[in-house]
DNA sequence: TCTATTATTAACCTTATGGTTAATTATGAA
DNA sequence: TTCATAATTAACCATAAGGTTAATAATAGA
């Protein structure tokens, strides 16, 4: 039974799974901001707000820094390449995979073979 | 304040985020196979595995179809896709703003007259 | 110092996740 | 028909997510 944990992974892909949070992603990618400035598209509460950030900075995917009253947030470009890194992975596997090859074979011989 | 839902990715990403379901994940990736086969190399009941089967099945991640008395599932590979998709696009959209070329002026600038 | 602004933390509620064990369904084989 | 195998559904429990309102912290400015 080998390791297959990632917690960072986890993190990273459950911070994506929530819309709201996928939007201040979409945001951030866009340009860094305020924290006043992320709410304003939202119909949900600060607080709400405040929690969402507070997860995606958990997860490595944002971050956060006081300038006078505000706090200014930017996109860790990062942790975004780790989720990314993982899926490429995968996809490749699966255009790699010997079953795959077989089915494209037979695919391949019908067509020629109607 | 514009249509930020995409249930899809929500389901996607979320279903992502379970080492348990991404070791699935990566095994199909290599070939299907049977949830019996599945099950083997994980310390958790046959219960908890149909549960993950489920949540993956959902987010339109795998199929399961009988074959006699096993189940034989596979990979759907156009899910990953949409997942893949959603973070190139925002990874490019960080490559490509304005903040981030001002900066990399500035560091460019800096390694000139250091 | 007092006040307004920015944002967080605290306390609470509801729902979903991830796990368990026990019971049930579906199929193959004797 | 009866038995064994493969896998699921049912019922239950603990924890975390995602939301609320009310209270608190930190800073700028009059």
């Amino acid at each position: 039974m080998v390791n297959y944990e990632h917690p960072g992974l986890d993190q990273a892909f459950l911070a994506l799974s929530d819309p709201t949070r996928r939007a201040i992603v979409a945001r951030l990618a866009r340009g860094e901001c305020t924290v006043g400035e992320l709410s304003t598209p939202f119909p949900i509460s600060a607080p709400a707000i405040s929690k969402h950030l507070r997860l995606l900075e958990r997860a490595g995917l944002i971050e956060r820094r006081r300038v006078g009253r505000t706090l200014r947030c930017r996109l860790n470009p990062t942790t975004l390449d780790t989720a990314l890194d993982w899926i490429t992975t995968q996809r490749r596997f699966w255009n790699d995979s010997f079953d795959r090859l077989a089915d494209l074979l037979a695919e391949a011989k019908k067509s020629e073979n109607p």
